[in-house]
DNA sequence: ATCCCGAGGG
DNA sequence: CCCTCTGGAT
């Protein structure tokens, strides 16, 4: 996509949602981490369901190492990989409240050394809880970013550079939540809906058959 | 490259 | 049934 098509591309995107914010529920900046951490391989509508009931008992990193591993898991048993959530989520905790007060770092590289927190977890958590213009590359992403030409890459991290140095302002702060939300009800996956989608005139993919690659 | 692992959709 | 869903650690 060239600059012309990569500003039209995201205007019409922010025309359909002018204000995107995460779907995962979450009421300080230490639940987002949570849900963040849980969302992996799973959809937010699943996590929500989770933590609904968890963030009532659960507002703290003190708090989540007074519920414990086996509480914990008792709560998120319907989430994909559970088990290894529930260990990195009690780790995280243990950290934040020995070594950062029980606060969430706001720095990316501080954030990435915590259990079951890599650059995509680290990414969403610094964009949204403090403004910083980072672009994860999740399923969503990554597939869109290929699919319509704006930003071709083999790995996750390729495809972050390209998009950090293609989106130019005002739109590189939120061009992840644009994507996701896109990627999720238009653009999905199997058969995605490009009948209906805003921005198929500038999309290299259109109506190609995904079986014929 | 492989394992962790469950719900929902097609 | 198979694929997908805001991945991370080994």
């Amino acid at each position: 996509m060239t600059p012309p098509e990569i500003h039209a591309f995201f205007a019409r995107l922010s025309a359909a949602n002018p204000a995107p914010v995460t779907e995962l529920a979450y009421g300080n900046g230490y639940q987002l981490l949570v849900a963040v951490v849980l969302s992996a391989q799973a959809t937010d509508v699943g996590v929500n369901k989770a933590t609904r009931r968890l963030f009532e008992l659960v507002h703290t990193p003190a708090q989540m190492l007074e519920l414990g591993e086996e509480g914990l898991k008792a709560h998120i048993r319907t989430i994909g990989l559970f088990n290894s959530k529930a260990k990195n989520v009690i780790a995280l905790s243990h950290r934040l409240v020995a070594e950062f007060g029980g606060e969430v770092p706001d720095s990316r590289d501080v954030l990435e050394t915590l259990p079951g927190v890599g650059r995509k977890t680290a990414n969403v958590v610094v964009n949204v809880l403090f403004g910083q213009e980072t672009c994860a590359v999740d399923t969503h992403v990554f597939r869109l970013a290929n699919r319509t030409g704006l930003a071709p890459g083999k790995t996750p991290l390729a495809v972050e550079n390209g998009i950090m140095k293609r989106v130019k302002a005002p739109w590189r702060r939120d061009a992840h939540h644009w994507l996701i939300l896109h990627g999720r009800y238009v653009c999905t996956a199997r058969s995605p809906k490009c009948g209906e989608c805003a921005v198929a005139d500038l999309c290299q993919f259109r109506g190609k058959a995904l079986a014929a690659g």
